[in-house]
DNA sequence: GGTCTTTGTAAGTTATACTAACAATAATAT
DNA sequence: ATATTATTGTTAGTATAACTTACAAAGACC
């Protein structure tokens, strides 16, 4: 996983005037989707450095929490990520013990997913440091324009 | 870079019923973001197949036109980046010969990039599937929305 | 039973984002 | 003016993630 950022990042991407002058490209949303998102996950990083965890890894924990024995593909669903994609992130926490596979007795072909003790406590703590790092995300807003944010944003990924 | 998507998308990650119930996560803006940003992602790839160019290799050409002579360390203010990073996609765009280093003579540090006619080329082609790409991205928004989300997403990358 | 589909898996490719270290050049301090 | 520090590009190495293709096992359907 990619290591803390902190001082780098302030010196390698400073802020300094003059950097909103990114001619017509500006207009395209796309183009602010993606420096957003870059923003995020850095700010995301940072603050989840000590608990050596990616975004995608914790939605991953979150999501298996919220629905127990829960099958690979619910989860590729869910995240609109591909089985291949899926298996590796879950491979990463089944090898940090934070998960197991178990045989579906519903359906053979399925893997039942669920979080170990050591997973739950990880996503406990994540949670907390998410609080932290949506407060920093949310600073910018108000209470109004986070929830017509996340409408638009929705609306975007159906 | 990554291959069309297509059909794989479809049939990897159906948005059946159901999907919405994500659980407590739905009310994390940093999700909506990392989730819309994977939409867009892919849709980009999609409309880009044919002229084998990533969102970053474009935004790079597209800032190189628009600010001629600039140094990579520039572009990596702009674009977020840190200097490897930006060396990395340099590197391939120069080997397409989309574009030519030449050392600064104002700073003997610097390489001042510029592009080359092969280069305005593509990127001319790219400016063409990025229209198309943002019709299918403002297609589900008013244009009051498209710029008041321009807004927002913008005052989290600053 | 035989065929088609779904699910998980493995192996390989590519893009991107870092880190750390180095050399050349510029800017600054003494 | 010289010595020190900072900036810029560079290379090499690591990790995440998104794909591809191919295959085996299990289920669904005829």
């Amino acid at each position: 996983m990619p290591k803390p950022l902190r001082d780098t990042v302030a010196i390698t991407t400073p802020h300094v005037a003059g950097d909103e002058d990114i001619g017509e490209i500006r207009n395209i949303v796309g183009f602010h989707i993606r420096l957003a998102h870059g923003a995020v996950y850095r700010h995301f990083t940072e603050t989840f450095a000590d608990l050596d965890l990616t975004q995608k890894q914790v939605s991953v924990l979150w999501l298996i929490d919220d629905h127990p024995d829960i099958a690979q593909t619910g989860l590729a669903q869910r995240m609109r990520m591909d089985r291949a994609t899926t298996m590796a992130i879950v491979n990463r926490l089944e090898a940090k013990s934070y998960l197991v596979r178990r045989k579906s007795r519903s359906d053979g072909r399925k893997q039942a997913l669920n979080l170990t003790d050591r997973g739950r406590k990880a996503l406990s703590m994540a949670k907390r440091a998410i609080h932290q790092h949506e407060q920093w995300l949310k600073s910018r807003f108000t209470e109004k324009e986070v929830t017509k944010l996340i409408e638009l944003l929705a609306r975007i990924h159906q």
